[in-house]
DNA sequence: CATCATGTTATAAT
DNA sequence: CATTATAACATGAT
């Protein structure tokens, strides 16, 4: 099969593996076989036999490759796995990332306990609804930045909500009426689905008529009405909108 | 050299 | 306790 771990490659052990028993990790990893990978968000979840999981968080900068065997570790490289044909690798140069082990029968609790994905059909505009009447004094923008609420969203997908939506990110929540709650519900399923599509799949942009290829870019002018974009600190990130599309 | 970055999250304050 | 605000983490690109 090909899918037991033969050995285990752990570099600089503090920063990514904070929370993380290294020694029952490389203890306990070898010999299992992997069973099934679980995603969520930026997180994965790695089944072995005999109920040894490995849980990642990719953060920022952290990513995840399989590369050919012999494969030798490279600068970054946190963790390596290696398996027979191929090696499992958790790169992650600014180290916001995060690497765990658990022992147990089942899925640790935590990850039982996650809310369901953004683009989850679980994710209804009632549950909008009801998040928006429980925080009423956060920004929409900001909002969207909450992984207890929309786990997996981070800073350009946020915008990217906001600016599809025609929202401004420093709008409150209790300023929506219903149809625009949908409309932002209908948005947040969109932008997650299609950025999973092709950002998530293979690093690979999405539309060009996004705001995502136009929000770094030099001269920044909104694809939609071609008026330059505005950047402002929001509570500690940089929000990126159109001041002409975005009310 | 200074500034900024495709992200959370721990902790403090209200 | 629930919600809101702020600082912190480490490295690379410009």
């Amino acid at each position: 099969m090909g899918k037991t771990v033969l050995h285990l490659e752990l570099h600089s052990k503090t920063r990514v593996f904070r929370g993380c028993d290294v020694a029952a990790l490389e203890d306990g990893l070898p010999r299992t076989k992997l069973r099934k990978i679980h995603t969520h968000g930026k997180q994965m979840l790695f089944e072995f036999t005999g109920g040894h999981w490995l849980w990642l968080h990719l953060g920022m900068t952290g990513s995840l490759s399989a590369p050919a065997q012999p494969y030798e570790a490279a600068k970054h490289d946190h963790l390596v796995l290696h398996l027979r044909d191929t090696a499992l690798v958790f790169k992650d140069p600014r180290q916001f990332g995060a690497v765990r082990y658990y022992e147990g029968k089942e899925p640790p609790g935590f990850w039982q306990a996650l809310p369901p994905e953004p683009q989850d059909k679980d994710f209804t505009a009632a549950t909008l609804k009801g998040v928006l009447a429980r925080r009423p004094k956060t920004p929409l923008k900001t909002l969207l930045l909450d992984q207890a609420i929309f786990p997996g969203i981070g800073n350009w997908m946020a915008d990217e909500i906001m600016w599809q939506t025609k929202l401004l990110p420093q709008r409150l929540p209790a300023t929506l009426d219903a149809a625009k709650i949908r409309e932002l519900h209908r948005n947040v399923q969109k932008v997650a689905k299609v950025s999973l599509e092709t950002v998530g799949k293979d690093w690979s942009d999405p539309p060009k008529s996004w705001l995502f290829s136009h929000r770094w870019a030099k001269g920044h002018a909104c694809p939609r009405c071609h008026g330059a974009l505005a950047r402002e600190d929001l509570r500690g990130r940089t929000a990126c909108w159109c001041p002409h599309c975005q009310h």
